[in-house]
RNA sequence: GUGGCCUUAGCUCAACCGGCAGAGCAUCGGAUUGUGGCUCCGAAGGUUACGGGUUCAAGCCCCGUAGGCCACCCCA
């Protein structure tokens, strides 16, 4: 066994992982272009304090997830931490940067590593990537729809089937404290017959009694008063214009009024993407919702906003186990070998110079006969090989088409040119196997 | 953070009741001179995750640690 192993809950994601997550990252910059949301970054770590006044002290991820740094030698302990999510961080460089200044909404996008410590599961670590898109200076309920319409346009661009969103209002200050102390009311009234975690909770976070899911709460939390029936008039028409925008979209969507979102800063609408049939796994591929109290809470003017983050590698595992094992093997257009085993200066000069006009070549350098090159070419899906041998005294190679078994003697300076012909005609040809 | 299951070669897995640690695939080499994916032959690859304990004897039984997975917590 391997006396060194990547840390516990992160992942080495190997060529064929990789360029998968690529194909996601290329998606959503696509996305992000053609819906004007541009990327940016913003560093992995930041001032503790922006994310315990951001994301909320009293919530699990800064209460017990979050990746906590010390700089230089001692002092400054614990500072600084690694991001959980990327909405804080992006409201504070939009803080930061003056970007009020900007017509609003300013659209922004980010695809990013972000830290947990929590226990790993599949689909679960310490170190996993998000795309996140927020919108922020927009207070209608029309960007709202524009937000989960972009991350359904994802989901399917990508092609993870069976996804839907969640969707609820959670109120804003005006209603939810009333909401709330209803809730803890009727809770209150039925403590006796809570779990010992939920009379817990009663106290500590009341909103989260609603999404228990204790099978001895179901039916307490059914008979429970809504948030959705007890919504201001200004919030209930916010969530009725989001659902009308959604379904003149065309957008299905699930009403879940016991949706609350583990995050403080969320108001009004809340939303979490589910895949279904991920066994046991982690179904949750996205969510998000409406900050407007955010951005004042770090310092800025007072300013609405919404975004979404959605989970790539949990949008990784959802195509896998969905059979979509469509491996992004690249093949070399050609791999040069040699007769003369020994002679690897003259096949790697020949590779460098096809590879400078553009081409995929490798060359073989290992010391071997020709007949393991040629099969090593073979194996690997190459389409030709091309043979140094004698002629090359001459300024010949032959090219051998490995598919077609047939080659010919081709200059040196002409090889290039070949192979670009045959490529192009290849490609548009019959798909390659692979 | 709580509870449970698991860990044998790079990968997938065998190994009877505690009795010499194996196979397939992958890798490398060979099968008469410069021609390929197939076939045949061979080699290499192991402190049985790590550290203790019980035993004449431990991959197997016991304890601890690490890692993975599952269910919670919570979420992406």
């Amino acid at each position: 066994m391997p006396r060194y192993q990547a840390p516990r809950g992160t992942r080495d994601l190997l060529p064929e992982e990789r360029a998968r997550l690529s194909r996601l990252e290329a998606t959503a910059a696509d996305l992000a272009r053609r819906y004007g949301y541009p990327q940016i970054d913003t560093p992995l770590f930041e001032q503790t304090e922006v994310f315990e006044r951001g994301v909320g002290a009293v919530t699990d991820i800064v209460e017990k997830e979050l990746f906590r740094v010390s700089g230089g030698s001692g002092g400054e302990e614990e500072r600084w931490a690694l991001r959980p999510e990327a909405t804080a961080g992006i409201v504070r460089a939009y803080i930061q940067h003056g970007m009020q200044t900007l017509a609003q909404p300013v659209r922004l996008s980010l695809v990013g590593e972000m830290f947990r410590y929590d226990r790993p599961q599949a689909g679960r670590y310490r170190q996993f990537r998000q795309w996140d898109v927020e919108a922020i200076g927009d207070a209608g309920p029309a960007i709202d729809a524009e937000i989960l319409e972009l991350a359904y346009r994802f989901y399917s661009d990508v092609g993870v089937m069976g996804v839907e969103a969640h969707l609820n209002s959670i109120g804003d200050r005006a209603c939810r404290p009333a909401y709330v102390e209803r809730l803890v009311d009727y809770f209150g009234k039925r403590e006796s017959q809570l779990p010992g975690l939920e009379r817990h909770r009663l106290r500590s976070n009341p909103l989260r009694l609603l999404d228990s899911k204790d099978p001895a709460m179901a039916g307490l939390i059914a008979a429970a008063p809504r948030i959705t029936d007890h919504l201001c008039d200004a919030c209930r028409e916010h969530f009725d214009g989001l659902q009308a925008h959604l379904s003149a979209l065309g957008l299905t969507f699930r009403l879940e009024p016991t949706l609350v979102r583990g995050l403080d800063y969320y108001t009004r609408t809340v939303f979490e993407f589910y895949v279904e049939g991920q066994h046991g796994q982690q179904d949750a591929v996205g969510s998000g919702g409406r900050y407007d109290g955010l951005v004042e809470l770090l310092g800025g003017r007072p300013t609405p906003a919404i975004g979404f983050a959605l989970g790539l590698d949990r949008v990784l595992l959802a195509l896998a186990d969905a059979g979509s094992t469509s491996t992004d093997a690249r093949h070399p257009t050609a791999v040069v070998v040699g007769a003369n085993p020994s002679d690897t200066a003259t096949r790697l000069t020949v590779a460098t110079q096809l590879r400078a006009a553009g081409l995929f070549v490798r060359a073989e350098l290992a010391s071997r006969k020709l007949s393991r090159q040629l099969e090593g070419a073979a194996r690997e899906g190459s389409h030709f090989a091309i043979i140094v041998g004698d002629e090359f005294e001459s300024g010949q190679v032959q090219l051998k088409d490995l598919q077609a078994g047939t080659q010919r003697l081709v200059n040196v300076a002409d090889l290039a040119r070949e192979l670009e012909r045959a490529e192009g005609s290849h490609r548009h040809g019959p798909a390659a196997g692979g």
